[in-house]
This record gives structure tokens, C-alpha cells and sequence, in this order.
DNA sequence: CAAATATAGTTCAATACTGTATTATTCATT
DNA sequence: AATGAATAATACAGTATTGAACTATATTTG
């Protein structure tokens, strides 16, 4: 009696998949647009939330962890952003292999300018979603994400 | 009043922004990786199950809309499917401008390799979600998703 | 019907990302 | 203390993706 439930679920096996991967590949395709004119991608300014958010500084490897990119991307995310000063490197104090990263003043005002300039998404977000839907969205993906880590 | 309402949302405004951009990355990293061995990438899978799955065959910009991407990238993707013989472009019969895609019978193989070799996937996330989250999840997300296009 | 505009697809250059191999350092075990 | 395994970061090659410029065909409109 189960195989109707089965079949059900079989039945458009990839549903679910393809609207986690899609919706957030959309979204950064439209933002990616959005930030081209404050010099940013959304990775760029995630990157820099995750600095100016983060109470100790990050290293390479926290960065990668927390932006679902593999290492060798960070190190390059991280010269792009050095290169324009947004971002230093320093040397961890006790741990000689590891560099940790800091917002530089620019950095800081990078990442502000940032958000202003997706701030017309964010609140089109609120009109889209009530604050409970947002919450149980973030929830439940949340969940997910910490099963993949 | 409701300066308190605004400051909660406003306190950490990308939370749900990066739960959808990067839960979709993390599940993309994470079946790249399997579906190497089918020699796929989520997203040949992905556009070789769309073919699959149309009434009609689907133009290259029908493609691109639907798979989140540019156009150019759609020209490039199926320049590497067609080349391994996976899909093939016919001319539509009315619109010169417009090439229609066909899966190859090679293609249909492939692409049921593919949904067995993600399958474990798909079941990790039955266990994770129930039908029901699995219904809301979908819903939420193809919400921001139509408003987007 | 002619001219202007829009649409489908491609090409090409620039950028971003992944995966493998490598170096340097630390940790663990004896 | 010495050896071997693990970890942090990087370099580099290969691949994927974007964006702008272009060609060809359709559609609209004056």
C-alpha cells in the first residue's frame, strides 16, 4: 500500500533539487547585476559580511567552509579582494600555517555601500514572505545545510 | 512603535539571502562531486532532465530561463552535450531564428544514470524533510522564484 | 511595403570556480 | 626527539559561466 506514496515522491524525483539549486542561482544572477555598479558580486559582498560578522577573525578555510566554495577558490577570492584593498591578510599569532583575514576601512564601507544597493531586493523579499515565512524558510534550510557539512 | 519590528529584520539582512544562495551551492558541490563518476554535472543532469521532461522541445532561451543561466552558457553547454552525443539540436519548422533540443537515445540513458547515481541523495533528503516540508519548501522557494522572472 | 525594433542564437574575451599537486607547518604516536 | 599523518594555504591547469558585440530571422508600425 505504500507504493502509491512511493510513486508519488518518484514521480518528479528532481522537484525539490532543482528549486534549492535554481532559485539561488536566480537570485544571484539578479544581484550580481544589481552589485556590478557598486563594484560587487554577491560573493564579494558575502564575503565581506562574513568578515565584518564574524567576532573572530576568519581564516581561509573558515571562509570556504562558510561560502560553500572549495579552498583553492577562497585563496583567489581573497587576492581579487586584497588587490583592490577591501581586505588583509594577517598572520595568525600562534599558528603559523594560517592566515586570518581582516576588513580593511574600505572593506567596511565597500561592504555598507553593498547592502544599500541591495536593499530594494531585500525588502521586495519582506512583501514576498511574512517574517514567519522567512523564518521557517531559513530554518529549513538551514537544516539541510548542516547535514551537507 | 514598530522601529523594533524594523531593527529585528534589518539586524542580520542577508541570513535568508545566504541560506538560498548557498544551500544551493553546497548541494550542487556536494552532487558534482557523485555524479562524476557518471561523467554528469548537476547541471547536465539538470538540463538533460528538463529535455526530458518537456511536452514540447525546448528552445535554447526556453533552456537558459529555465536553468538559471545566461544565454551564451546555454549555446556552451549544449556545444559540450552535443558534441558527446547526448542531445541533438534540430531546426524548428516555422522559426528560422530558433533551434529545438532532442534527446538522443544515448541522452535518455544518461540521464537515468544519473537520477540512480543521485538517488541516495534523494533519499537523505526524504529522511531530512517530511513530505509535507518537502511540499512547503518547494512552494516558498518557486515563490521568489516565479517574481523573479 | 520599408524601416525600425525585437528575438534566437552564436562568438569571443574576461572572469570565476573546481580539482590536483605541492609546500609549510602542526599534531600524534611512539 | 623522530617519524608519519593531518591541516592551512597556494599554484596551476582545466572547465564553466558571464557579458558584450554580432548575425540572422521575425515582428511591428508608420
Amino acid at each position: 500500500m505504500n507504493e502509491i506514496r512511493t510513486d508519488n515522491i518518484s514521480k518528479e524525483p528532481l522537484r525539490l533539487l532543482r528549486a534549492l539549486v535554481q532559485t539561488g542561482k536566480l537570485v544571484e544572477l539578479h544581484l550580481d547585476g544589481v552589485l556590478d555598479e557598486a563594484d560587487l558580486s554577491l560573493t564579494r559582498l558575502f564575503t565581506l559580511n562574513r568578515l565584518e560578522q564574524a567576532a573572530e577573525p576568519l581564516s581561509l578555510s573558515n571562509l570556504a567552509a562558510c561560502l560553500a566554495f572549495v579552498k583553492s577558490n577562497a585563496t583567489q577570492v581573497i587576492d581579487r579582494l586584497e588587490k583592490e584593498q577591501l581586505v588583509k591578510r594577517v598572520p595568525d599569532s600562534t599558528d603559523r600555517r594560517c592566515t586570518r583575514l581582516a576588513l580593511t576601512d574600505e572593506g567596511q564601507q565597500r561592504h555598507e555601500i553593498g547592502l544599500e544597493t541591495i536593499q530594494p531586493f531585500i525588502d521586495r523579499l519582506n512583501t514576498i514572505y511574512t517574517a514567519e515565512e522567512q523564518g521557517l524558510l531559513v530554518r529549513l534550510l538551514q537544516r539541510l545545510n548542516t547535514s551537507l557539512v
